[in-house]
DNA sequence: CTTGGCACTCGGGAACACAGAGTGCTAGAC
DNA sequence: GTCTAGCACTCTGTGTTCCCGAGTGCCAAG
């Protein structure tokens, strides 16, 4: 059904219409790419390639453009991820080298990855699931009120205030700080939960309803902040592109957490630093759009996901070697803090 | 010059075409606002307006629209800041109640100040100046690396990673520690460059390098952080708005921290808690947008500004209300924590 | 100073024609 | 059977023209 040229002119469909945004037409496509045959039977075989769904014409008397199938089979069969220039590789090293930081680490890869796609991107702040707990501080800033530091082996920091149930005096506060640290100090942040379980009963009665407090933050600190905070960067990016659905919901997206979180896509257990293409209505949460993704961290520590948005019509072979890229390299830098 | 009927016919061309988004004649304008006066009468008051640039044509036989220096008299002489309703104040009041640290509350304000004037949000971070040092915690990464972390009253945590000239032991990182804290403790973070100045020479020999280091950090950290964070929200509203400059600018300065600082502005030291409002090309950083803002924090804590960025046509009374509010309402909530 | 009247200007929409790109189809060539 | 050339057809987008109406500026009278 589909034979060997008829992927070629789909293959010259897309690369054209990427990189010109104009339906592309029978005559242009024989001319550009040497396929050496006429433009009529470049017609006959665009005509097969519509029967199949895999290209379409904005009109009757248009140039075709390619559909989601389309770009489906074009990602999965005929394109090549593209590797990034040596410049651009010392760049990216150079530039993530400088990050002084977790935060700093996150800001700078997402802006990067903005900058090198062109596109939108969107970083999602690795999770704490495979960190372990470095150190918890409790810091009194009234006589019924604690900070709760909880700082990774990551570099991450996470705080909260608490509230006390009852007044509590610093000492009590340092002898809290002391037990806790001994218990958890080194542990994967995953066990903290059965770790702390029966943690009030070996304290002092007196203690218990105040450890409870503070074990409960500790608690939901972990578990709502799991893997919710992401960033993004490049939305000026979005100014020239055109998507089927409208600049202001991709926009509200991008602002809403929870969305972004389902753009990038569940991590893949079994190859988590494969690339996961999403294209156009593929994806469920915002159709006219597609997301190239990965996971990245280091090794056994595959931590969180990245990846770039931008309209369905995109270089795909260079987005995708940009993201690969990128998360290859935050993953050393990560690996080796 | 000015009579107060011009001074009317302005106030009126101002709401009226920041309701319509249409240029406003000189006949609809005497029959919505009773002037009591003809059109022709108008027109004669229109063209001395005109005469003086408070307004201009966009071509000859169209209404009249109002220019920057239009709307800055409006502003200043002719409007009055309206404030929110009794429901959207009991909003905002448990929306920012709910905020369970630092973080939370900027970006719930962010968020909120987004919703409520359907404009760009910009909040900056308090910044450190006034707050005084809670704790300061040094925490062994390995044996040449320790996290820094700066606890503040205010709730913020600073953080960094510190790579240091020589091995140094846990029990000698203990000491740097519990010298920090006995130095530095309750300090202002203003008085902290002072404070350490001396320290090095007050340590034992072999521990001076370490120090110097950390502290070098320390420094660095309270100079680059001190007022640079700012986050955004609502860019969505931005859709359908129009500039005079590209939606393309636009993004690229929210996303670029230092011109969001500038176009926020300064606080000015006698009046912080004034409204800025700078219209169209007042802006010398992004020309065609009008920035209102405002100084917020506590009482004589006054610790950093927020504001919004909207297109020119603003509902400038709606919107000075919102800032106006929002602001005293975080005040409040951060003055209680 | 205000008002009614009047001639003038100009933008924007409707109607129209037209060139050009692209298609599908069919008949002939390899 | 597959490819090619030719041809008639169908669109969109663009340029032109025309006209309506909103709005103006000016003038003379109240």
């Amino acid at each position: 059904m589909l034979d060997e040229r008829k992927l070629a002119v789909l293959r010259a469909i897309v690369e054209d219409y990427v990189s010109t945004n104009e339906p592309v037409g029978s005559k242009a496509l024989a001319e550009r790419h040497n396929l050496k045959v006429s433009p009529a039977t470049v017609r006959n075989d665009m005509a097969a390639l519509e029967e199949d769904g895999y290209i379409t014409q904005p009109h009757t008397s248009a140039g075709r453009v390619p559909t989601d199938k389309g770009y489906r089979l074009f990602v999965d069969r005929l394109s090549q991820v593209k590797p990034l220039s040596g410049a651009e590789r010392r760049a990216i090293e150079t530039f993530l080298a400088g990050a002084v930081d977790l935060d700093d680490v996150v800001t700078r890869t997402v802006r990067l990855l903005a900058q090198l796609t062109r596109q939108v991107a969107v970083v999602q702040y690795p999770t704490l699931t495979r960190s372990t707990v470095r150190h918890v501080e409790l810091v009194p800033l009234s006589d019924r009120r604690v900070m709760l530091v909880l700082i990774t082996n990551t570099g991450r920091v996470e705080q909260r205030v608490v509230e006390l149930p009852e007044v509590v005096e610093e000492s009590r506060v340092a002898h809290l700080r002391a037990v806790l640290n001994a218990c958890l100090d080194g542990c994967g942040l995953s066990t903290v939960p059965e770790l702390v379980a029966d943690l009030p009963e070996r304290l002092a009665p007196e203690d218990r309803p105040t450890a409870a407090t503070i074990l409960s933050v500790l608690l939901e600190t972990l578990v709502e902040r799991h893997d919710e905070k992401i960033v993004f960067a490049g939305a000026a990016n979005l100014a020239g592109a055109d998507f089927s659905v409208g600049l202001r919901d991709v926009l509200e997206a991008l602002e809403e957490q929870v969305v972004l979180m389902r753009l990038l896509g569940e991590t893949s257990t079994d190859t988590p630093s494969a690339l996961t293409v999403r294209i156009g209505s593929e994806n469920p949460y915002l159709r006219g759009t597609s997301v190239v993704a990965t996971g990245y961290g280091s090794g056994d520590n595959q931590l969180a996901r990245l990846g770039v948005l931008g309209p369905t019509r995109m270089d795909y072979p260079v987005t995708m070697g940009a993201v690969r890229a990128v998360a290859r390299y935050v993953s050393q830098i990560l690996a080796a803090s």
